[in-house]
RNA sequence: GGGCGACUAGCUCAACUGGCUAGAGCACCUCGUUUACACCGAGGGGGUUAGGGGUUCGAGUCCCUUGUCGCCCACCA
């Protein structure tokens, strides 16, 4: 040892990895310098002479700007991240292009909920002032969401963040709108839809869930008009009328016909009898569907057109086959969930439970009620606020998807798209297959507004919609009101000028604003273009399409689905190659996380206790692809460790580097770099380059084949098991009792800082604080450039 | 009802196209103040890979079957 009293390199380093401060640090100088922009690799690329790759992007899941990341947000970011990385240190201009998703319905429930704390109904303050609050709200959520993005350490391009309601993506996403329009694919019709009387909206069928609840079954008399009918019911079926089967009397009200098996004998001699509602007291015809399940309840069923999905459609499909009698939509329940229309007046503004038991006690006094059963079904809820479905019939825009499906389909049966893990892609292939029209229109506020003009108003055009073959001279005489344009639809976002097929004074014309938004999943499905300027932008010619969709599984339909049908309706091309499904974090006790469990731990608690290295490697080992997982503190202790023990490793590597050595040890360094280019991983050679060569190339390997968590379980057992509890011990007998400067001692801490250096390079993308925090090191020692950064370093050299 | 997946050490999970004695982390046991790290080191115990059958020179891995669990989709009134 030298008997120099000069200090080592490594002596005034701490003894453990400080990620509270070291990673804001090293987050800040990337940062600064601008290494998150792709266009500052590239240049970095040309001046280092390296070969300028492929761009590599990802449009990153925009999170719900009104609510603080989970833990699952921040973990999933990592994946995105370790991604970017590799990639950007492999030579390829690398856009991880970031967002915030305005969330339509979910925002609009959030804050509803914020307003009504203060006392404030949404109601009293208004369309216009609630969007003004409720963009403030937002974009406060979206700078908190922001810095928690930063740090978990993603590496994205924050100068071309986008928030999904910005103007110059609502331009792209109104062009879409208007040319599906022009091609006959977006139509407004009048459906059954599922109606959230708590959001008072219109909601898809896939932003419900099935829930089971409990319920009833009412066995209920309807009686025949026709008293030689009541005779020969009583011989055949033992009553007197038909008797139905409901788990929702309240619906009875709505009834236009009763439908049976068309081979049922039981009801052979009724068909085409008629019936009478109790209490309604209304004749309805008895029809005929293949539909009905004869062992189900009595085997007739009460057809309730505009308030059940099933019965719509035998509705429809008898009205097809029977033009000569036609069934009748009869709207008894409104938007809000309460009793209206054409019913006793005694019942009108109950909510519908409370009508069902109000039918079911004059039933029962009637004798016309035989029995009711408790049972439990499935009940479809709102995905937002949990609030049971209330099927109603009302006038929407949708977009006809099927053709749009068809093409996603034949790109992935090309291959053009794969979902990782496998077997969600053929779950991905069945959605497609059976895809139904989209309902794209939310009775909301928070959203893009739907740019459509109705000339004499949105009544005039669903009236004439509900009346195929009616004039506007028909409308008039019908509902008394005057005619005061075409009713026809005009595309725009801007007030259009005029109608320029509307004959009358200009004065006359009255245009009249779509008030519905569009669904959220109609503008985050347009992402991956819409970020990058659209089909004409600049970014668009460099960037799109995209590498990687990375998500977590549970909003494939909604989202990946989606972006890959828009993107090649606009494009022609598929979005992304590869749609990577991350897991989805659970609570403590394997349970989904929710904050009534208390299952979870804040990010902020987890990222204090261990940092985001040690949360990042986590992830990557424990939540594979499409799986499930559980929380577990102890484990990201663990990763904690190893964190810690790649500054150690790293801190006695230059705990015995003086600076004296340190000019042999750079001329080193570059021969040692050529020897490493002339190592081969095949020979058997067993020395450290080699090995630390076969490591490195299984490494790239599990990266390029998007297995990170082998590589975090590669890069433990070789870095911990390898270097430092092998090769640091042996090097240490090597330099025993070597003074500062010998030779031999430079050229053995030469090759074990080499080999340091290489394995931080492997390990960056996965830890990048911890790795950079000690590359830095390196500049600062001379050992190395002061102006290399391990975040831009030649990952393959 | 349809689709997808899981079942491996006490716990949570690995094992890439079937191939050395099935591996990690945490937990557990024994020993240990050595030129980094006790957020450590050396060593150790612990598995009939859910049960059964099959294909193969060889199966955690492929096929069949039984069971248990989970997720997604679906209009059983």
């Amino acid at each position: 040892m030298g008997e120099s009293t000069q200090k080592s390199i490594g002596e005034a380093l701490p003894k453990a990895f400080d990620s509270q401060k070291q990673e804001v640090n090293i987050y800040a100088e990337w940062e600064k310098r601008k290494f998150f922009s792709p266009e500052t690799v590239a240049d970095l690329l040309k001046k280092q002479g390296r070969e300028v790759k492929h761009s590599f992007t990802i449009t990153l899941p925009p999170p719900n700007a009104n609510d603080d990341l989970h833990l699952g947000h921040m973990a999933g970011y990592a994946y995105h991240d370790a991604f970017g990385r590799f990639y950007r240190m492999s030579g390829h201009p690398t856009l991880l292009l970031p967002g915030k998703d305005h969330a339509g319905i979910q925002t609009e429930a959030v804050f509803v909920r914020v307003l009504a704390r203060q006392g404030i109904d949404k109601w009293e303050i208004g369309r216009d002032e609630f969007n003004k609050r409720c963009y403030e709200y937002s974009t406060n959520a979206a700078k908190i969401a922001q810095a928690q993005e930063k740090r978990i350490g993603l590496s994205a391009d924050w100068d071309r963040e986008f928030f999904t309601l910005d103007p110059r993506l609502t331009e792209v996403i109104y062009k879409t709108f208007e040319d599906m329009y022009a091609d006959g694919l977006i139509y407004r019709g009048k459906y059954i839809i599922n109606q959230c009387p708590h959001c008072r909206t219109a909601l898809a069928d896939i932003d419900t869930e099935h829930k089971e609840m409990r319920g009833i079954f009412a066995y209920i008399l309807y009686p025949f008009a026709d008293e030689a009918d009541n005779d020969r019911a009583e011989e055949v079926l033992g009553h007197r009328g038909v008797m139905v089967a409901t788990t929702r009397p309240e619906t009875m009200l709505g009834d236009t016909a009763i439908a049976v098996h068309p081979e049922d004998e039981r009801y052979r001699d009724f068909i085409g009898k008629k019936v009478i509602i109790p209490i309604a007291k209304r004749e309805i015809p008895i029809i005929t569907s293949e539909e009905i399940d004869m062992s189900t309840g009595t085997g007739a069923l009460k057809v309730t057109p505009a308030h059940s999905p099933i019965d719509f459609e035998i509705r429809n499909k008898h009205n097809e086959e029977n033009p000569d009698s036609p069934i009748d939509i009869l709207n008894v329940i409104d938007e809000t969930g309460k009793m209206t229309g054409d019913i006793p007046e005694r019942f009108k503004g109950m909510g519908t439970i409370e009508c069902s038991k109000a039918l079911v006690q004059e039933l029962d006094k009637a004798g016309l009620l035989e029995k009711i059963e408790n049972i439990k079904h499935d009940v479809s809820v709102c995905e937002r606020c949990d609030t049971p479905i209330e099927p109603i019939v009302s006038n929407q825009w949708f977009v006809d998807v099927k053709p749009l499906a068809k093409r996603a389909l034949e790109e992935l049966d090309k291959g053009s798209v794969k979902v990782i893990p496998k077997g969600q892609q053929n779950a991905l292939k069945h959605f497609y297959e059976n895809i139904i029209p989209w309902c794209i229109s939310r009775q909301l506020w928070w959203g893009h507004r739907i740019p459509v003009w109705y000339s004499g108003g949105r009544d005039l055009h669903d009236w004439l919609n509900d009346h195929p073959g009616s004039t506007v001279e028909d409308y008039e005489k019908e509902t008394g009101n005057k005619v005061q344009g075409t009713g026809k639809v005009l595309v725009s976002d801007e007030k259009p000028e005029t109608d320029p097929d509307w004959q009358g004074k200009p004065e006359d014309l009255l245009l009249e604003p779509e008030s519905d938004v569009f669904d959220t999943w109609f503008s985050s499905g347009q992402w991956p273009f819409s970020t990058l300027g659209g089909p004409d932008g600049e970014d668009f010619k460099k960037y799109f399409p995209t590498q990687y969709m990375i998500h977590a599984r549970d909003i494939l339909f909604w989202w990946s689905a989606r972006m890959i049908m828009f993107s090649l309706y606009r494009t022609g091309q598929v979005p992304f190659n590869t749609v990577l499904l991350t897991g989805l974090i659970f609570g403590t006790d394997g349970k989904k996380m929710s904050k009534s469990r208390e299952n979870g731990i804040p990010p902020k608690e987890i990222l204090s206790k261990y940092g985001a290295d040690a949360l990042r490697l986590w992830y990557y080992t424990d939540a594979l692809p499409g799986a499930n997982a559980p929380l577990q503190e102890d484990k990201i202790k663990g990763n904690r460790h190893f964190v810690n023990k790649i500054w150690n490793a790293s801190r006695f590597v230059l705990m015995n580097i003086y600076p004296d050595e340190v000019p042999a040890i750079a001329d080193e360094l570059d021969n040692l770099q050529s020897v490493w280019q002339g190592t081969s991983a095949d020979s058997d050679a067993d020395d450290r380059m080699a090995q630390q060569k076969r490591f490195h190339q299984n490494m790239m390997t599990h990266y390029k084949e998007n297995r990170l968590h082998l590589v975090a379980n590669g890069v433990r057992e070789h870095f911990w098991g390898v270097f430092a509890d092998k090769w640091i011990e042996d090097v240490k007998n090597e330099i025993q009792g070597k003074s500062i400067g010998d030779p031999q001692r430079v050229k053995v801490l030469s090759e074990l800082l080499f080999l340091l250096m290489q394995n931080l390079k492997v390990m960056h993308p996965l830890v990048p604080f911890v790795t950079e925090s000690v590359w830095r090191e390196f500049a600062g020692a001379g050992i190395i450039a002061d102006d290399r950064w391990l975040i831009v370093e030649d990952l393959e050299a």
